[in-house]
DNA sequence: GTGGTCTAGACCACA
DNA sequence: GTGGTCTAGACCACT
């Protein structure tokens, strides 16, 4: 129908809340989600509205149901073959300048709200952030510190709405630049975040947030030539 | 119950909107809403969940509803006594400097991309925007010309979430300053949009952005003045 | 899974019921099924497993959900186009004449049995059933009132295992050969019925039973002409 | 719960299958079924789902379950005493004549279809049930080729619903009429098919279903006879 | 100890 | 009063 107002069913808040975990590296390829009985209650729904949610992601074939003794549900493996997610990353080629945009637009102010409101315990949320990041030589969960980073940026901010925005805009995207990459972009990673740290450590809002765009169109770069083999004209 | 995610009925969904026009302006104090068969068409929902929708919005005190030939759904009267809507603004005065940081961050960056995106199309409704907002000597549509400059910005920007986060934030808090703006900062409030809108123009978008922000702050300052007579100390 | 031995969903089994149901009759196109809590009751299941199978008959084609407090569940209309039908129609092909012969083999013993156990009862049944197939000039309502003359001979026979087995073989095939009928064959039908009839009420189970092979036969015959325009050659 | 519509458990099917197969002679009285893990992958179910399927049978009576190196599943020795298949037939009284009914109706017309459509192959099976008819001595076997027979008969009728029918029915009772049975209705039983497979390989479907009705009124005779004596008025 | 199915009852959105 | 969604709890089938 072709309404104004929607309303949203509870299984497809649960979809998209599951998608969002996944899109943000806290459950990875491989991974076994929790079992259902135990994520329902954790997510405050009931199983069934749960497992319709499930149905709908196992459809989109971000993960694979197995039943049995040790089974479970299962993020979908997607590093072989590598075409797999490249393809599911192609259909969202037309977000990825959106979500960076409104990104850089949400992240850029939020570093500046957290130079001059963090306090020590944030600091020290941003540090351990970065050191998982340096020992994730495997890279099975970068995208799991980077997260961690990002939405310690949003919390020290101080301001609910803007911590739910950010936090929600790095889940819509599926971006698994984890994948392909190599110790050098990896590399660039770190370092931009150790100088946004430094940067929101010693209250320098506008150093902050000309290293927040840097690194956020950095990632958008990085993307595109992941996705396309080189980076293409943007918008 | 404490759940994670949740679901929206479409009743609230309905009622969160209408409340949204209210607070932007699109209904002011005494207005009568389009008649229920007719809104309910416009919304695309049932007649009966725009009816529950208005219940609760009757509960809150936000719309009158009257029986018979001259009847309707009425935005309340919060002219006379003051002390009314006052007392509104008071219970969301925490939400006061969130929304105003969440809109500088919203804004700020948008009225970057503005400055950067715009069309003559785009300046030709910001145009349109402030000689309304010229026009409007008795101040009962002040709001709304100012919705419609900020919407206008905002879809200049050319990003459809920046766009409905804006939309969205603005739509959040009551905020009839014009109830009790007299000349003075009614014309503030004009300078400053045109001194926006020149810098978009000119594609000046460092001076937009500041020149934004500076807005914002403005308006924020002038919310507290009016709910507390003086501006208190911000969080 | 290549299993010898299989269960069947609760839904699976409300699906082919209902499926049967519409089949032989019971409920024809345009026809408005019992609402959900009803229809639910009446099988014994819970409302859920019976939306499931509903679901299933949806995706066939069988039927139509509409909401609100005029709608309900609809057998889908047929009629026109006629090659809808047709073409489901052509889809069981390979199945009528295996359903042909299995008839053959259950309703011709059948009646049989039939022609030895008859009570005056099962004769006003038959009678009742005739009676409906010959004020059917509409023939919306053929084939019902043709099932019921079958399951009234199939219950003179005094076999629970035949009865039901002949009423499963009617309800697999989806076979409206009433909607493009006209008089002739409707009329034939009739006569047949009336024909087998006499011979049931005299005891004479050879001529009974020659006379529902020949009915059975030249049901099968009229099916193969509607869909393929004329006979085509049988296995 | 008194449900129109039923759904059949995995194990109910199992169970169902392994009387199936008893009763039909494939295995008999002292046999030990296959290994657990080998039954339950022949069937295409899980171990656990055969086990309780074993769990009724056990309960039933029909099989003996032994440990250690020389155990395992063993279809329980009947013959001694006779008294407690005689009462477990008993049992199954009421259902003798249906089954004998149902089994003509299906198995007269079949062997019908079986005259006009048998292939050289289905003749060479039908001949070798025989003859293994021939060389039981021991009667262990006997019910294990005289299906042998019915079941080919079935598969040279060429309708797969008759085929599944008639091994269905066929399987339904528990009429170990080998046990008491000596030479003289063996070998009654060995003649009327000798005579059906004579009627089926010249094609004369007449006499085919003259002596298998007679053939099957005959077993069930027997059948009546041997549990209670003599043959009672049958219903 | 996992996912798969089913139940009985409740409330919501609809026309 | 219809279909649409959700809940809390139970039992079944699997590995």
């Amino acid at each position: 129908m072709n309404r104004v107002v929607t309303s949203t069913t509870l299984t497809q808040s649960v979809a998209e809340h599951l998608r969002s975990l996944i899109h943000r590296g806290e459950f990875g390829p491989g991974d076994r989600l929790p079992a259902e009985r135990e994520l329902a209650e954790q997510l405050g729904v009931a199983r069934m509205s749960l497992r319709d949610a499930i149905k709908t992601l196992q459809a989109d074939g971000y993960v694979e149901v197995r039943r049995g003794a040790r089974g479970g549900t299962f993020v979908t493996e997607l590093q072989r073959p590598v075409e797999n997610w490249r393809a599911r990353m192609r259909k969202q080629t037309g977000e990825i300048d959106e979500i960076a945009d409104f990104r850089i637009a949400l992240e850029s102010y939020a570093v500046r709200l957290a130079a001059a409101r963090r306090t020590p315990s944030d600091l020290s949320v941003l540090r351990s952030a970065i050191k998982s990041l340096s020992h994730t030589e495997g890279l099975p969960s970068f995208r799991l510190a980077d997260s961690r980073f990002h939405d310690g940026l949003a919390q020290a901010a101080g301001n609910v709405r803007l911590e739910t925005a950010i936090h929600a805009a790095r889940g819509e995207l599926f971006s698994p630049h984890d994948i392909l990459m190599y110790k050098e972009p990896l590399e660039a990673t770190r370092k931009d975040h150790e100088a946004i740290y430094a940067a929101v450590r010693d209250r320098d809002a506008d150093r902050a947030e000309v290293l927040m765009r840097e690194h956020i169109e950095r990632t958008r770069h990085q993307l595109r030539e992941v996705i396309f083999g080189s980076a293409a004209g943007q918008a």
